[in-house]
DNA sequence: GTGTAAGTTTACGTAAACGTAAAGATGATA
DNA sequence: TATCATCTTTACGTTTACGTAAACTTACAC
């Protein structure tokens, strides 16, 4: 069986940020953890909220946008007509943000593919005029 | 032809950006136009580089990434093999990293079409509901 | 000339996402 | 029992990327 609780040390070092970032989520209403006293305990529900947050920053999201769409989600089940639309064109608005991006990585990867041959060649460039001139210093 | 020189105006409005942030991004250094006495004049090279920058901009790249790139870039012919290899560096950095934004988006969209069928099927049971309702109230 | 529309500089303001320091509570350990 | 180590709250500080307002110049339109 997996881990069912987790410490906020226990998030911070899996995921590589600091305690002080899984608190300010928890203040601005993103993860919810239930406490032991005072102390923190997470599940492995909020595990996978602050591992979607943490994806979502990773693509640009706010705080409030990951927010928002946890909260569409939420209300899914048993959620008025009026909250599924929303949900749906939030859905759709995404998707498209999606799009652009691999398009964008797309363009960049093949921009840092030809850098990168460039780049090469100067450095063999650099190596060449490096012989020469060990070649005119001992010339055989 | 196409264009070769362009306004603030022009820029701000084909990208869709404001006159406050491309003066910005030249107070940062990312951007040098010429001038025409006090008004400034943006080359086709210059466009390119604001292209560039909204384009770092939606894949998450700060504007200090952005010039860092800028400059290592136009040092390459020329630059020393230490320069060189900075360069080298950068590039397979900003490659993993695009690599892992691939795999973020590829999961996203997995969840969010898988979303997207929750949501359009909890508004078809509301459907429903709706329907049998006037059932009720309108029997044959 | 007189607007007025678009450009400019200067400078203070702001939202987001934390960093960092202070000061106290709690539990394990020597 | 004393000392850490780790947790907590509170609160002010900081960086990035602009927004916004003020006060000014320049270029056409009337």
């Amino acid at each position: 069986m997996s881990k069912t609780t987790f410490s906020i040390r226990d998030l911070a070092s899996e995921f590589d940020v600091t305690t002080r970032s899984i608190r300010f989520y928890e203040d601005q209403g993103l993860l919810f953890p239930t406490r032991k006293g005072q102390t923190r305990i997470y599940s492995s529900q909020d595990r996978v909220r602050l591992k979607l947050i943490l994806r979502g920053k990773r693509l640009g999201f706010s705080l409030a946008e990951s927010k928002e769409l946890f909260e569409l989600w939420d209300q899914t089940p048993g959620g008025s007509m009026k909250q599924l639309e929303r949900l749906q064109a939030k859905i759709t608005e995404k998707k498209q943000a999606l799009e652009q991006q691999l398009n964008d990585i797309a363009m960049l990867q093949i921009e840092l593919d030809s850098a990168e041959a460039r780049c090469q060649s100067a450095m063999q460039e650099l190596l060449v005029q490096k012989e020469n001139v060990l070649q005119e210093q001992n010339p055989k």
